[in-house]
Order: structure tokens, then sequence, then C-alpha cells
DNA sequence: TTAAAATGTAAATTATATGTTACAATTAGA
DNA sequence: TCTAATTGTAACATATAATTTACATTTTAA
């Protein structure tokens, strides 16, 4: 796999979007706390179905919450 | 994990998009052939570094390319 | 100030994305 | 029609996403 870094300004959408909990937000979209915690640290490459998820309920495009470092 | 199902229009993009074979767009991509068949065959739920490459080679945003199954 | 809630993270495990090698089936061009 | 290129896919290996359990640290609210 090509190596680039992949970021992504999930945790401030979450913030903004009704200032839910990681909890309550993690268990909107149907992952563990956890994984919302490693995404919103951006130590993880989370799958296209978890971020269609994660677009769905911060009711913004993928493209607007993740991107490529240049 | 939430069971929804991942569609995306890969393949036809692909096409319209030059006219590439499978095996050129993936080393374009930086991925193998096999990847890219599964991919295409909506068999694979790749990561978002893969999609975000494939929007950059297809000049397509991640949203157009990828959708939830109603 | 202090206790509860929220967050970060680590270790161990499971599920699965991606790679490698290989071959069969399909498609396109001569 | 024949052959080469393209595509589908299977088996196996590897890397890592995602879960589970657990605990320490930070933040929030009383």
């Amino acid at each position: 796999m090509k190596e680039i870094s992949v970021k992504n300004k999930v945790k401030l959408a979450r913030i903004e979007k009704g200032n839910l909990t990681q909890g309550e937000f993690a268990k909107l979209v149907g992952v563990t706390r956890q994984t919302m915690s490693l995404i919103e640290a951006q130590k993880y490459n989370p799958t296209i179905k978890v971020c269609l998820l994660l677009s769905k309920h911060l009711e913004r495009p993928v493209d607007e919450l993740f991107w490529v470092e240049e």
C-alpha cells in the first residue's frame, strides 16, 4: 500500500454536531468507544463502511471529514 | 459492526476515465490488481485510504463512488 | 475541591483488508 | 477462429481494523 497519511476532523465534527460524547456517538454509529477514540486520534485507517456511517450521522460528506495529507 | 451493505461504481468510473485496464489502474492507485478486482466486485469493504486514492485518480468524490445500500 | 463522567490507551483476541502466487474463464483483436 | 490480454477467483500469508476488558488520566459539574 502507498505510504500516505490520512487526516480527519471527526472529533471536531462530533462536538459541533450536538456535543455528543464519544461514547454516545460511537453507540449511535455502531462501533465501540475505543474504535471511535482511535479514529479521532487518527491512529486508525477506518473502512469505508465506518466512514459512511460517520458521514451520515455527522451530516457531512466523507470527503469533508477525511482527506489525504499533502 | 452494523450490518449494512456498501455499494460502489468504481468499475464504471474506471472505464469512463480513459478506459484503463484493471491492472493499469491498480498500479496507478498503488494496490494489486486482485484487490482492485475484489473492490470492483463489491466483495471488499476497503479502507478510507484506498478510497481517497481511488477518488483522486478517478477525479470523483468518495461520496459519489461509494454509498450505503438502503 | 472533589467525585463522577469522559477520554486515552494498552494488551489480548477476532475479523477482515490486502498481498502473493497461481490458474481458469472471459474478452478483444488479428 | 485463434491467440493474447484481461478479468475472476482460490488458497495461503500478512497486516491491521475492530472488539473486549481493564485501568489511568483528564475533564466536567456539583
